[in-house]
DNA sequence: CTGAAAGCGCTTACAG
DNA sequence: CTGAAAGCGCTTACAG
């Protein structure tokens, strides 16, 4: 882990016989160097060729350029879409983005957690784990970071966050089944322990009863929020004795999943059972039949939540946001 | 970005009445401190909420702990997974990883590379863009910081690298149509700056010609590696007098936008025309029809890199590494 | 603009 | 184990 000595400042100073204080107004870009002087310490920077230990000078004015963006799964195009959104915004300002993974586990969070505060990140992006984590953001707290949530709340944790009104996308997407003539419902993966489920699960129910229809506690099945989820939850409802003619999913990675479970059953979505995601990945209007789906601006909550954390660092005292997109139904061929 | 004042080890050492050279070596764990004054440390560290810098601690040492990833496209599953590889290899060793995409503009690629340098990452893993970009890794090279390159070999380029042979694999991803009996073959998708679309093109027409078939040049199409690109080539390919009978795509993602744009056009992939891919994504299986590809080990590509990348770190001076995985065929229902 | 000094939070090396 | 000192590569503050 050891590496060869780097040119410092120092180095570049002497060489072009000014002291180290210009050197480093001129690093960091200050106009009231004459220019003469400016272009003899860029020449010879090129030179030595001088890297910015941007690491030493944060250390120095106790500031930090890098930011922590926690996620549960790079595989789900949602999150890679989040991702996009938050790198775009914060490279742009400067910011060096450090990520880490969780794939839903709390341990693994509070590990990441723990390391991102140890490498002094100037700020935390967390999309929580399904599980309750209230714990996991004590150290962020404790040590006075800036934390913004994303996609997921923590209940009873106050803090800046962006998510989507899940509850009314949810009622959006059973509504609209309704109208085309459902009846019989079901809910299908993601699991029950996490806000965005519980939310799902209040806007179904609700959609539902304004219909007057029964709750059929039996067609809703929770599964990992993964397309093998999808798969086995359909699996699981179809061999109900009066199986749903329609199917609203947690999201699209669990609709994809339930489109291709229905095609081993020999049934075909969009025709013999509609088929509603959660999401509108990139992909979902490739799908076969292409999918309707509740739009979730994925990228739009990573910028929004970049844009929050920015403010954040600035104003630390400020009172906490929360921003919660509208979502929208998209009407494809799935049902 | 000025945060508040953190708990320091002096605090620590204080409040345990140890010195800072005790904390220290507590906190890197050494064995040699005994127990009772272990335990009295460790608890102050709790109580005044310690944490650990690892900044200010890899300054001293002139180490790093950190290590910055580059690839082009996260919203492409192969890149998703190999980040996977990356992840899980580095993060069991100790390291943070922070991950820059460049959407293949080598412009993109030279800022993340010397953003990443003056974060002084202890090195780097790249999978250069695909215009041709030797000069991009002067910086690493020159103030002598561990790169590992990835999928993507630059020419005229002395460095570890990992990627899959791809000329063999387009050898048999053409040879399986050929054996099936087409003698039309498309090769459709990826931009020919890039070793890896010349290695498969070459495989190609190895494949070809050992058939005794010949080279149509108006059946190879250049595109985007995306979805889009593949739907965008597909329909040039289409329009010709003579179009082929089966296609032969970049990778998966190609692949995919091909069958859609098949789709489009009222033909059934994998009936009229047979489509065969390269990477054996996650999706692969999951397409319609599931797709017949060509395995290129993303997650092992990822984590090979992680381990080249310790190693040379380790021992600096070793001779440059080439690992070359070998692609497997995985038939479906496409072709 | 210069120059000398102090400090960010650690580790290192050394005498005791 | 302790204690005092030096140093990683910067920035800061200040007198000139």
């Amino acid at each position: 882990m050891t590496q060869k000595k780097r040119v410092t400042l120092q180095d570049v100073a002497e060489h072009a016989g000014v002291s180290r204080a210009t050197a480093s107004l001129i690093v960091r870009g200050s106009t009231k160097i004459a220019e003469k002087t400016r272009d003899k310490v860029l020449d010879s920077m090129r030179e030595l060729g001088y890297v910015y230990d941007r690491v030493a000078a944060n250390m120095r004015s106790q500031s930090s350029s890098t930011i922590g963006l926690i996620i549960t799964d790079i595989a789900n195009p949602f999150y890679a879409e989040l991702l996009r959104g938050v790198h775009q915004a914060l490279e742009e300002a400067g910011y060096t983005v450090f990520l880490g993974t969780t794939y839903d586990s709390k341990m693994k969070q509070d590990q990441l957690i723990a390391r991102m505060l140890e490498h002094r990140v100037g700020g935390i992006i967390l999309c929580p784990v399904s599980e309750d984590s209230k714990d996991s953001i004590e150290p962020v707290k404790q040590i006075d970071i800036p934390l913004v949530l994303a996609v997921r709340e923590i209940e009873n944790v106050s803090s800046d966050y962006v998510g989507i009104d899940y509850e009314v996308g949810a009622q959006m997407a059973v509504n609209h089944l309704i109208h085309r003539g459902h009846r019989r419902i079901a809910f299908l993966g993601g699991t029950s322990h996490s806000t965005a489920w519980k939310e799902r699960r209040q806007g179904y129910c609700t959609a539902l009863k304004q219909a007057g229809l029964e709750i059929d506690e039996s067609l809703i099945i929770e599964s990992s929020v993964t397309r093998e989820g999808g798969m086995g939850a359909v699996r699981q409802v179809l061999f109900k004795s009066n199986p749903p003619t329609a199917v609203f999913c947690f999201n699209d990675l669990v609709a994809h999943g339930v489109m291709l479970g229905l095609n081993e059953a020999g049934l075909q979505p969009g025709k013999d059972i509609a088929v509603v995601g959660f999401d509108n990945n990139n992909e979902a209007p490739l799908y076969n039949p292409p999918l309707t789906t509740v739009s979730s601006y994925a990228r739009l909550i990573g910028s929004q939540a970049a844009s929050l954390l920015q403010q954040r660092i600035v104003n630390p005292d400020r009172d906490h946001q929360r921003i919660i997109l509208q979502p929208e139904l998209v009407v494809r061929k799935s049902s």
